[in-house]
DNA sequence: TTGTACGCGTTATCAA
DNA sequence: TTGATAACGCGTACAA
């Protein structure tokens, strides 16, 4: 409303309308069983027309017990696999006429609880959080005690609720496998903190698949933030004894590995094979073309919602663990070689 | 809250602390005029840790005269361009203790139109709105006379306000130009359809960048999906005249180009030069690295959602256009060599 | 230093 | 079929 003049409220509309407060607010709810006119229906309706009325969500957000908001919470809203998940939300809430309000932790705990703690204030119906490992004291887990929580990508710890993901371990065992098959036997695993829920489910996936094969992992790890990574895998590459391949954790880790083999002149997958996490738009248009393990960010999103709302409608029973599929897409960058093009039309 | 269970309110502390209601509600805002003792505040804080009470915001908010809450409306939420807006857009939120609300109208002015009402009803202190051309009949205007509004990227037609944008038509000029410098006579403009305002200035510049050198340009715009945009383009690339170099509009448009391209093995830039537009992360690490222009889309964000807050905080003054800086950023796309690596160091 | 009354815009309930 | 009243949780204005 613009400064200093306050917005139409149903009052205005019952005056300009000459009938009752309740009347107008019938007539915007629609009673099942109509219990008014349809003449007085119309003049309602037309004065909310004239005056370009809508309902105050605020009022009924407070007299009702809904507020018909939700809250998403997840590392970043840039990054291609989060942002997948926010539009499969999107998308759900938008169906119920629910309204999102999105947020990026950027794997902070100190911001996500004061995060959680907004949308706590806000009475949000609902919450669906891909939860950032507590290395501080929090009192996040009291917070979500109040508020219908499904839990996405990664459980909560120390709280029991729906969960949606993906079998990071087994996801990260075949790509690994997929690597040792192609003969190398140095790799190495690179990523953020493993205190983060999925990246020390594919480190151990990843671990194991060396094992099995009688091979030890080289595991190097560290903080979120663009600039270390590079110089993390940079000094993993300019090593004497550099691995042959490295399995990257997520696209950022991708990215950077990509930058820093170009920078030292490494060829790919000739110097250095490479497999990722997450197959984003651009995974298929660069060359080599990128193998990595494809997440139905939007199907998680979407998924996770439908928990959410299934819960917020009163659905009973026990917490749900979803486990969605994951799928290895094998393109070149393993060192697989090139399916031909799809049509070769001369210009 | 958990199902049944109401939340914690103002009411259950102070009984918990043992003191009155406005004992609490001042503890809490921490009014400057000290008035209460330090040793009941202290029982109130503790009661609020205690009960893990947080304010009801939906209550101050139909109280006060603010929600605390802002919209962001935007084409997309996955799109690299739209989401580096929202970042910017979040951060700046997130110091003043704004949250945020991120919709995506998926160019939609149906969806849009229902998108702001929603937001309208949910009293958002502001908006910040990437306005989409208006095909069928809304009630867009109306409705924004009652929202300060800050317009994103693009201009609201019939509205004025403040607006953050970048210069369109000459960073399409600049583009084109650096094409035909190339030597290239036949040059295709591809994109969305030009009722979107951008696409409308950068057709305008690449057009007059064109006839200044006495060319004529190919423009071929479309509707807003992926696949349509694959087909015309596969379509502009099979003809038996097909130009030689074309300049995509943005990301997605760009990467049906490249697939098309493959798909067809034209080689880039040697059987077909690209220019696009927005410097996503990937846009260096594809081979060839790509040229493209730089929106500076976090930074857009930032400023929109400044100017907001400096509206919402009182200031007058006329409503201001900020244009931002865009830049070519020349990789090899383009037909330019490539630079060489930063450092070759062998393994 | 603390408490009481009222109103924000809406809807549930009851009365007309 | 309609209207009046109370209540949702909080903060402002005032009284104690």
């Amino acid at each position: 409303m613009r400064k200093g003049q306050s917005a139409i409220t149903i009052k205005d509309v019952a005056r300009e309308a000459g009938v009752g407060l309740m009347t107008v607010s019938r007539v915007i709810n629609g009673v099942p069983g109509k219990k008014y006119s349809e003449a007085t229906a119309e003049r309602v309706r037309q004065a909310i027309e004239r005056l370009g009325y809508e309902p105050n969500q605020v009022a009924r957000s407070l007299r009702g017990r809904r507020t018909g908001v939700i809250g998403l919470v997840t590392t970043s809203i840039v990054d291609p696999f989060w942002a997948s998940c926010a539009r499969g939300v999107e998308l759900e809430a938008r169906e119920r006429n629910y309204v999102p309000i999105l947020m990026a932790s950027d794997e902070n705990c100190e911001i996500e609880e004061r995060q959680v703690a907004a949308l706590q204030g806000r009475r949000v119906d609902g919450l669906l959080l891909a939860a950032t490992p507590r290395l501080h004291r929090t009192t996040l887990i009291a917070r979500l005690a109040s508020i219908p929580t499904v839990a996405l990508d990664r459980p909560i710890a120390g709280v029991k609720t729906d969960c949606v993901m993906i079998d990071n371990e087994a996801a990260a065992a075949e790509a690994t496998r997929h690597l040792i098959q192609h003969g190398h036997r140095r790799i190495a695993f690179v990523g953020y903190h493993p205190r983060i829920y999925t990246v020390q489910k594919r480190t151990i996936g990843f671990v194991a698949a060396m094992n099995e094969a009688g091979l030890e992992g080289i595991v190097r790890t560290i903080g979120i933030t663009a600039a270390p990574i590079y110089d993390l895998v940079r000094e993993i590459l300019s090593g004497r004894n550099r691995p042959t391949a490295i399995f990257a954790t997520n696209t950022m880790t991708m990215q950077r590995v990509l930058q820093a083999a170009r920078d030292l002149g490494l060829a790919i997958p000739g110097d250095l094979a490479v497999t990722g996490f997450e197959d984003f738009a651009w995974a298929g248009l660069v060359e080599p073309g990128l193998t990595v393990v494809r997440q139905p960010g939007e199907e998680m999103g979407r998924r996770a919602a439908q928990l959410l709302f299934d819960r917020l409608g009163g659905q009973k029973g026990p917490t749900q663990r979803v486990i969605l599929d994951s799928e290895l897409v094998i393109r070149e960058s393993c060192g697989c070689t090139k399916r031909p093009a799809v049509t070769a039309v001369s210009a």
